[in-house]
Order: C-alpha cells, then structure tokens, then sequence
DNA sequence: CCGCCTTTTGCAACTAGTTGCAAAAGACGG
DNA sequence: CCGTCTTTTGCAACTAGTTGCAAAAGGCGG
C-alpha cells in the first residue's frame, strides 16, 4: 500500500493543498501511481490525524488555496523507512492481454480498432514523456536528484515504447490473420 | 472489471474444477491477470448464479476433482462481448518507481539491495517464459488460436526484458552516484 | 469404524480504490 | 447584503481484491 507514500513524496518535493496535489497527481506523479482526489483528501486527514504532516500556518488563509500541508519530521522518517524496504513487485494485469487470450477461443471481432485506440494512446503518452524529458532533463545537469529522476522519467519512456512496438506487431500479425474464427465456429 | 472474464477464458479452454482453475491461473493466464483461489471460488458462485456457467454434470463426483464447471451458451456469447468492446489501459502503477522518486527526496539507503532482488525475478520470469516459448511454441505451427497466444506470450517476455534491461540501467547508475544524499541531508 | 491428515471448498472481515454527490466558502452581479 | 456560480473540500456508498480461518469430504493407519 504505497498512497501515503505518494502523497509524502509530493508533499515533500512541495507544500500542497488537496487540489494542488490532485493536480501534480495528474502530470507527475500519478503517471506511476495516480489517485483521484478522493483519495487523496481521505489520505491527507489519515496522514494529519498520525501526525505525519500538518496544515501549513504560515499562509493566511484569506485567499486562493485553502490547507496548504507540509511534512513532518516523523512523515519524513516514515517515508525512508517504506523507500529503504523491501517490497514485492505486484503481478502484472492487463486487460488487453486478456482478451487477446479470450479471443483465441471466442474470435478477434472488434479487437482490432481498439489495438488501434491503444496504439494511438499510447503513442501519445510517449511524446508527452519525450517532451518532459527534453524540457526537464537537458544533457549537462546531473545532480543526484536528477539522475534518480531521470531513471524514472526513463522506465515510462521505455515502457511506452514497448507497448507501441508490441501493438504495432500485434496489428500486424492481425492483418495476416485469416477470417474470424470462433466468432462462428463449432458449438 | 476482469476476472469473470479471466474465468470463462480459462473454462472455455478447459473445464475445470476451483483448485483447477486455481493452479492454471498460477501459470497461465495468472501471468497477466493474477486470482487467488478465493477470489475464483466467489466469482464461480456468481457466474453460476448468473446462469453464465454450470457445473460439469457427467462425472460422477465419486472422487477426484468435486464440482467441475463448463460455460454455457449465455456465458461465452457475454465473453465474446467484454472481448469486442472498448476498454481504456489501467494507468500504471509501480511502488519501484515511486520508491526512486522518494528517494530524491530521503535519499537512496536500502534501495539498491531491493533492485538486485527484482532484477533476479525478472530474470527468473523472462526464462520461465522463454522455455514456455521454446515448448508451446515451436517455428512451424501457426493456427490463429496459437498466433494469438504466442502475441500474449510475446508481450510477456518484452515486458520482463524491458524491467531487466532499465533494472540493469539503474544500477550501473547507481554504481555512479556519490554518497547517500537526504539520509543526512539539510532539515 | 474411529480419529487424524490432506485436499478442496468456502465464509467473513478487512484493505484499497472508485463513483456520485453535496457542503463550505470565496467570487461576483445586482 | 442577497442570491447564485465556481472552486475546494469532503462524506458515504459501492466495487474490487486480500487475508485469515474454517468446514466438508475423502484417504489412511490402527
């Protein structure tokens, strides 16, 4: 269970509100662990309430943001003694898999224009972290923070590019294909 | 929502029994939709109940095997339709990643070890299904059905050599880092 | 046949994540 | 200052997945 730590992080790397977070959650964080607002609202009171972060009190609460919440000395010591652990890798689950494997026994009928779909989504998701990696991590900076980073940015960048090279052999294999079987088969 | 879906798959393929269904999701197509055997037994009881699938009643359950269940006309024409419709990607979600991230902020201890050890099971999975590779799916055969698994099978393998490839990558980068920063950095 | 062991099946409680909705509070026009 | 709109925060109910445990049933030695 990793949500806390997701929020510590960001909080840490930025004194947020609940909004602020949601927000980051959505272009950064979130593209390896992403929540929906909800989620982090209920987090935030859990964290506050064990004492792990505070509401931030330097900033009149006049305008603009509402609880702005920093971490704790304790917040942050949760945080390395979860980063220093160890932790199992959880299975993969894909559902496109799946149907791929169920189309073996039922027929490939409509698989083919979301293998498209997919294609297409991923293919943008790699242009958005090529455009992030050029913008945040030109050649000369590497600071350690960076680095480890950058090795993140990385493991997004090669995993999309798997993904569109894997469809686009999917798709091809697919127009090899003969008819659709199962779809009207024994049975 | 998957896993009646992994179920009527993995029934069509075979009917089976729970602890059946079980061992086969832990080898099969567990690989890319994992089910412990509870989850199974609950969701056979609601797919019976939906008159999606039956128990097996031609086997005298004198011994063996206890209830073994096959899919009904209503359950493979409703996988034929979860299979055709469009479903949007899962977002990713990985603790390794986030543990990197958190780690610019509280520095690198512990992780190194842990990097190791899933570089290790990665190894272990790509050779698993490498050999499976090597004996389900040998250069000749070709039928649609196993153009499809060997697809599935494909993603597997590229996706355990994308993890060992950038595990790899993060550690000679690491190899590269100087001393532990945030551990006993400022504040 | 009885008690104990293993296999198979399953319930119940808990944790995690999602969806729908709504209250609190500032923004703004009148 | 009043009503209405938008932003921000949050509750509650629901769905999915996990963990712990235990009952039913056959196997087997005595």
């Amino acid at each position: 269970m990793s949500l806390p730590h997701a929020i510590l992080t960001a909080l840490l790397e930025k004194p947020s509100s609940g909004l602020e977070l949601t927000r980051r959650f959505d272009r950064s964080i979130g593209y390896f662990w992403s929540a929906t607002h909800q989620q982090i609202y209920r987090e935030l009171g859990k964290l506050e309430a064990e004492g792990l972060i505070r509401v931030l009190p330097s900033e009149q609460p006049a305008r603009g943001q509402k609880k702005a919440y920093e971490v704790l000395p304790a917040g942050r010591a949760e945080l390395a003694r979860w980063t220093a652990a160890s932790h199992d890798p959880r299975p993969l689950r894909d559902a496109m898999l799946l149907r791929l494997r169920a189309a073996a026994v039922v027929g490939t009928d409509g698989i083919e224009p979301d293998l498209r779909r997919h294609l297409e989504l991923h293919e943008r998701q790699l242009a958005e972290y090529r455009e992030i990696e050029r913008r945040d991590f030109p050649p000369g900076r590497d600071s350690t923070e960076d680095r480890l980073r950058h090795l993140v940015l990385r493991a997004g960048i090669d995993l999309e590019t798997f993904w569109t090279e894997w469809l686009r052999h999917a798709l091809a294999e697919f127009t090899e294909l003969p008819g659709q079987p199962g779809s009207a088969g024994p049975g």
